[in-house]
RNA sequence: GUCCCGUUCAUCUAGAGGCCUAGGAUCCCAGCCUUUCACGCUGGUCACAGGGGUUCGACUCCCCUACGGGACGCCA
């Protein structure tokens, strides 16, 4: 019973559970999986990873699994399964089978516990928390890695006493695996200790559940962040005792903030979602994402379909990469200005609600985007700048009004506004024609009418030519707001 | 502290010993276009962390140093 003699294996009798994949569907080639903690949104980081892994599955016309790891249950919440469901959702990044929850699974992660044990591979441990944080300090000050020494290794513990139970790592030799993304990794086998699998409250801990389940799975290719390198070794023992191959590993580099930190709450957003409720466009989350850390040749733009024919391991970066929001931005313009109008209209009307505007997706709306969404990077700054075809504006832009609004440009308002009351039709014609009589009567270049203009029925919001923008206005609310703005001149003159 | 991993323009990256006077993209700057703002176009600034090797030849291979990140939990 004392592991450090032997070193077989605990597997003949354990079965790969069945309700999880059948055998045909473990027989593809590929399985990869996302394995988060419910411990809050998903963020950038993630759901870098679960890209990555679903490109792969895709790629090899495998399977991606999400795998739910709420083992902590103090930490874990439902809310927080949801806001991962929904950040997958939304980068249409869908498993191909149903979530597998570790806390549903403690049956199974008991019984493997439970064989080790008696295989002889694992033993209780009574050292109570006091003794280990004593040792951790003794061995910092010693200038140690810090480790648990062992002590209970050979101890007979009762099962009914208060007890962890603890895996037997191999003393001596070393273990490596070839990292697909960083090629060979090597440890000693000194610097890992005997980990902790079964809590003094009877459940399982990471390093056992993830090895269990992601035999249990099928999974070939676990493919996570690395700041996972160093539990592989461990895991990789794990494996063996349990009489089963690893799996390939994956690790792929952090995402760092703008300033070359690990990415936290402090560099702003870095939930997903965040990046919804803000208006960028799920198909430009996914470009910016796969780019950072990967990348293929000089491709810059990618749809999702290039993203899996092109997508390799061997080409993910081995260093960790900065979020860049100028970066973002520019590829969700990108993606706004080629977006099928229909599409954008529906996705715009949230941004517009919340300024107050409750329109429809009708032909308005798409004229409206049609002739803005190049001047616009986020879906919210693109309802911003185009509120003023629904909304009378309140006050006009500091910078455009000085620009447009010097000298005294109401005289020239008030000549077109009456040119354009007399207008028989509003259409772009005959809107440019009053605006080419009111410059060729009053001799003044086409700048000294068109801005003024321009200003007083925007009120500074950028906007595309002239004419095509009046007609999206309508004559009413044109003419209202010239009829306001002059109102403005003549009081700020006084 | 110990171990693991990493290091090309401000940022994302290309580069698998000569193709590199280091390429692309974002940002920034300038110009063109222009009745606003953009878009678009043209041009520009900006990098192989440092030091040793190996080699006829090193951004590419090896070693050391520095710096950065990660792990060292009855978190995952």
């Amino acid at each position: 019973m004392d592991c450090a003699t032997s070193r077989g294996t605990a597997h003949s009798r354990l079965q790969r559970w069945p309700d999880i994949l059948t055998a045909e569907e473990t027989a593809l080639s590929v399985i990869t999986r996302f394995a988060p903690s419910p411990t809050g949104y998903l963020h950038l980081g993630g759901a870098r990873t679960a890209l990555f892994a679903w490109l792969y599955a895709r790629q090899q016309g495998g399977r991606f699994i999400l795998r739910i790891e709420d083992t902590d249950q103090a930490r874990s919440s439902e809310a927080a399964v949801q806001a991962i469901l929904a950040g997958m959702d939304w980068l249409s990044l869908t498993p191909d089978a149903e979530p597998v929850y570790q806390t549903h699974r403690f049956a199974r992660y008991d019984a493997v516990i439970n064989q080790l044990l008696a295989a002889g591979l694992a033993y209780r441990c009574t050292c109570s928390p006091e003794r280990l944080a004593a040792l951790r300090a003794e061995q910092l000050a010693a200038k140690q890695k810090p480790r648990y020494d062992g002590l209970c290794r050979n101890r007979q513990v009762a099962a009914e006493q208060p007890h962890v139970v603890r895996f037997c790592q191999p003393a001596t030799g070393d273990v490596g695996f070839v990292d697909q993304v960083r090629g060979a990794i090597q440890m000693q086998n000194q610097e890992l200790d005997d980990l902790i699998i079964r809590r003094t409250d009877g459940t399982p801990t990471y390093n056992l559940t993830v090895v269990v389940d992601d035999h249990d799975m099928g999974i070939t290719h676990v493919i996570r962040g690395d700041d996972h390198i160093n539990n592989t070794p461990r895991q990789i023992h794990l494996y063996r005792a349990l009489g089963w191959d690893s799996p390939t590993f994956a690790h792929i580099p952090m995402i760092l903030g703008e300033d070359g930190s690990r990415l936290s709450k402090r560099h702003g957003a870095v939930s997903v979602l965040h990046y919804r409720e803000a208006g960028f466009l799920p198909e430009a989350m996914l470009n910016y994402l796969a780019r950072l850390g990967w990348s293929h040749g000089d491709q810059e733009i990618f749809s999702q379909d290039q993203l899996i024919q092109h997508f390799s391991l061997a080409a993910v970066n081995t260093a960790p990469a900065s979020f860049n929001l100028k970066k973002l931005l520019w590829l969700n313009q990108h993606y706004l200005k080629t977006a099928e109008t229909t599409r954008l209209a529906e996705l715009l009307l949230p941004h517009l609600a919340a300024l107050g505007i409750h329109t429809t997706a009708d032909t308005k709306l798409h004229a409206v985007i049609a002739a803005q969404r190049e001047r616009a990077d986020t879906l919210a700054e693109l309802a911003r700048i185009s509120a003023f075809y629904y909304q009378d504006v309140a006050t006009f832009e500091p910078k455009a009004a000085r620009k447009a609004f010097k000298g005294n440009p109401v005289p020239a308002l008030q000549q077109v506004q009456e040119r354009l009351a007399a207008l028989d039709t509003w259409q772009q014609a005959t809107i440019h024609q009053a605006v080419a009589d009111t410059v060729a009567a009053l001799e003044v270049g086409f700048g000294k009418v068109a801005l003024p203009l321009r200003v007083a029925v925007t009120g500074g919001m950028p906007s595309p030519e002239l004419d095509l923008t009046l007609v999206l206005v309508g004559r009413t609310a044109t003419l209202r707001r010239i009829a306001h703005a002059i109102d403005y001149l003549l009081k700020s003159d006084a």
